[in-house]
DNA sequence: CCTATGACTGGTC
DNA sequence: TGACCAGCCATAG
């Protein structure tokens, strides 16, 4: 996993660049779930850090769904298909319409020993 | 410095 | 099933 660091001083889009980050291969984190465990104000503002993100960025923003398992449209275009294949790479498969199992392929969350190294399991 | 502008969710009607 | 609404932070121009 990456350095977690201090994640409590950080902006609010780097906790949820990091939390983002944790999610594995073939699995699927929801805005919500990530908000939620970011510490964020509202799942809105995942969606807000995911459309800043850099082109060429690390962080795996295809594996982040909206609540229904689908894959959020967004302003430009394109990207949608992209993360769809993305994903359908790491072996997630998406039914007839156009929806990820999320009961299957949901992340678990964060290791244990991540989220307090990170100061986020602090209450 | 001020405004517009985004990858969302849950509750209510 | 929809449709509508409040809540919210960083960045660009």
């Amino acid at each position: 996993m990456d350095k977690p660091g201090n994640l409590v001083d950080a902006s609010v889009y780097e906790r949820i660049e990091a939390v983002v980050r944790q999610v594995p291969a073939g699995r699927v984190a929801t805005y919500g779930q990530v908000g939620r465990i970011a510490r964020a104000a509202s799942p809105r503002q995942v969606g807000y850090a995911m459309a800043t993100l850099a082109p060429g960025t690390t962080v795996p923003w295809h594996r982040v769904l909206n609540s229904r398992g689908m894959v959020s449209a967004r302003g430009g275009g394109g990207g949608e298909a992209r993360q769809r294949a993305l994903l359908a790479a790491e072996g997630v498969v998406f039914d007839a319409r156009g929806r990820v199992d999320l009961g299957r392929y949901a992340w678990d969350g964060p290791d244990w020993a991540w989220l307090w190294e990170s100061g986020l399991a602090r209450s």
